[in-house]
Order: C-alpha cells, then structure tokens, then sequence
DNA sequence: GCTTTCCCATACGCTACAGTATGGAATGTG
DNA sequence: CACATTCCATACTGTAGCGTATGGGAAAGC
C-alpha cells in the first residue's frame, strides 16, 4: 500500500504546491472539473490535509485565480518592453509569442480561465483585469511607433482578439504552411 | 404538486426537443455541466423519459454536436453567399454579424462547444469541420474580391480568429466606443 | 374490448465529491 | 522530558447524478 504519486514521501505541502497542481488540473479539464479530492490523490494526500490549508474549494479557486492574474501581469509587462526604437520589433515578438502553438499549457489554462469567467463572477474580474493591462501594454507600443490614438486601440484589439483566436482553432486541414499565413497576418496587424 | 415548467401540460417529447433543451443548458453551463436529470426536471419530466429516447448521456452529447454543425454550415453559407460583384460587402456583413455582440446566445454556445472540444475527440471532429468550412466560405469571397491565394487564406484566417478572440474578451473598460475600433478593424481585414 | 406500442414515473443501486470531526505522527520549544 | 503546534489520515454525513428495472397510463391497431 506504499503507493505515493509524488517523488519526496514526506515534504510538507504548502500553500502555492496545491495552487500549482490545482492549475495543473485546471490545464488538463478546466475549472469545473478541478475537485479538491482529485488534486489531494494526485499530489499523494488526502483531502484532510487540503482542509488545513483552505478554508474550502472556493479558497483554492480565488487562489488559483489571483496566482494566475499575477503571473499574466507579469509576462505581458516582460513581452512588450523595448528600448526606444525597438517598438515594432516589440510588437512583432509579442504576436508571435502569444500566437505561436509551443507553450501549449499556458494556452490551456488561459482558455480554461476564460471558459470559467463565463460562468464565474470572480473569473471574470481577474480576466477583465489581465485583458486590461495586456490592451494597455500593447496599445503603448503602437503608440511609441507614432500611431495615433485612435488606431493605436484598435490595433491592440485587433492583436488581442486575433491571438487568442487562433488558439482556439482547429485549422489544421486549411493550409500546408500556416507559419507564413501567420507571418503575413503579423505584418498587416503590427504595421 | 400540479408543477409543471413546461407550457403545454401533456405534450410527447421528442428527439429533438430535448437536444434543444440541452443546448440552452449548453450556452448557460457549458457541457460539463450538462446533466440529464437536469434537463429533466427543465423539461417537466423525469430522466425515465430520457433514457426512453436516448441510449445514454453520450448519445445526446452526440446529438447535440450534429445538431450544432449541421446549423453552423447552413449558417455560414447564407452569410457569405453573395452577388457577383457584393463580395466585398458581404465579407464586411460577415464580420458584422460575427464579431458584434448582439446573438448572445449563439456565442455562447460557440464558445461552450469550442471548451468541450478541448477534451472530447467528437467535439474536436465538430469543430474542426465547422472551422474549415467558414474558412472556405470567407477565402471564396476573398478570392472574388481578386486578392490572391495566399493573401485570401490568410485575410480569412485572420477574419476568423479575430471574430472570436473579441467573443472571448472583457474589453468594457478598454475604450469608450467600441463600435468605431471594430468598424476599424473589419477595413483593415477586409480591405 | 383486448392487446400492443409509445411515453413516462417510481424506485433502486452505485459512484463521485464537499465538508466535518477527530485522532495521530512528527517536529519544534519550554 | 513535557507539551504545543503543524500537517495529514481516517471515518463519517449528505448531495448530485448515471444508469437500470419495472410498472402504468394513454392511445392506436385489431
């Protein structure tokens, strides 16, 4: 009965190791799926030692949601920051990092985030958040290309909308090489 | 205990009044969360009905799905149908009806269906053929306005994405008037 | 009128989970 | 060493939901 998922037998479990596998979860079947019993049997314990470390399943969601706002916050402040001059570079590297297919499980928890703020309050108030500062972030760099104002948002709406929807897709069938359907979207988006 | 949710107290239900039932669930919830015994009780029966018309809950799932493409096909190739020499403005009605907010519902669904395809193979089957379609549909146009092969597939790509990035986001705060960046945005798609 | 078929209700067993209560082992602290 | 604190296991209650078994009423066919 020395069954144990996890590597270290005994390493006590803190607060950020259940945010971390809850997000693991969140990834692999959204949030409604995300039960506090699964989680404890995948990091090796019982839902007994979950009980010590939140209040309930609500605690861990609110947890889950504020690690993840952060943490977006943080990536869309890194992408886009340039030297003077690099703006359109900037922009370029920005569409291609949140379009690009590699980092499959940021893409999945970012749609399970968005799925889950369609039905959750609190979802959708960190969402608004991240869309906000990711908007912002980008509509800057527009700006510092010298786009006026006007056409700087919709740029940015444009960037943001497009990126997200084509991690929704499922266009494998529609094109051989979508790499340069994706290189000449990015050039008619940025310039 | 005369309770009856529905209109008509004694009428025979069908097949397809309850994949209609389920998919009011579906945009509400999503399909996790579509249950039979809930569907059920908003239908002013017990499950005993349904396992009368139905194999098991997979069965209506399936259902559902085939219901939904079929009405996404049909759709889409009304809005993108056009008279010769109309294809420029019925690709600008496309990305209206598309992109705007009005149809709450019918979004909902998309996107419910477009969650649940992320861990059901049908669903993904589903998807994948509704993508292709209305990704031939708008590139026809694109290749009626004289735009050449490579630019047509990924003005449609980009047309198509962006439709749904903007259905996916919280943009309230973003900007004032909305109406005027997207009216932006579907020119420089378009155009 | 009797039987068959259609459509649904009732009742049951079973699994998955949320949350609680309580005990217990390990570790630090006086 | 005595004791408190930390972290987790076990056991329990209660609910939601799937699928099945079975019966029953209404309408249609004969």
């Amino acid at each position: 009965m020395e069954n144990k998922p996890t590597k270290n037998p005994r390493t006590a479990l803190d607060r950020d190791a259940w945010i971390k596998g809850a997000i693991a979860i969140l990834a692999e079947h959204g949030a409604e799926r995300l039960r506090v019993e699964v989680l404890a049997k995948r990091l090796g314990v019982t839902k007994g030692s979950f009980y010590w470390h939140f209040k309930d399943r609500r605690d861990l969601l609110d947890a889950v949601l504020d690690f993840w706002k952060e943490g977006r916050i943080r990536d869309i402040r890194k992408q886009t920051q340039a030297q003077p001059g690099g703006e359109a570079a900037a922009l370029l590297h920005t569409i291609e990092v949140y379009a690009s297919a590699r980092n499959r499980k940021g893409i999945a928890i970012e749609a399970a985030v968005r799925d889950w703020a369609r039905r959750d309050p609190q979802a959708v108030a960190v969402v608004e958040e991240v869309d906000a500062e990711r908007l912002a972030c980008s509509c800057r760099l527009f700006l510092a290309c010298g786009i006026e104002e006007h056409e700087a948002r919709a740029r940015s709406l444009l960037l943001y909308a497009y990126v997200f929807g084509v991690s929704l897709m499922r266009c494998g069938g529609f094109t051989s090489n979508i790499e340069s359907l994706k290189a000449w979207i990015a050039e008619r988006i940025a310039r």
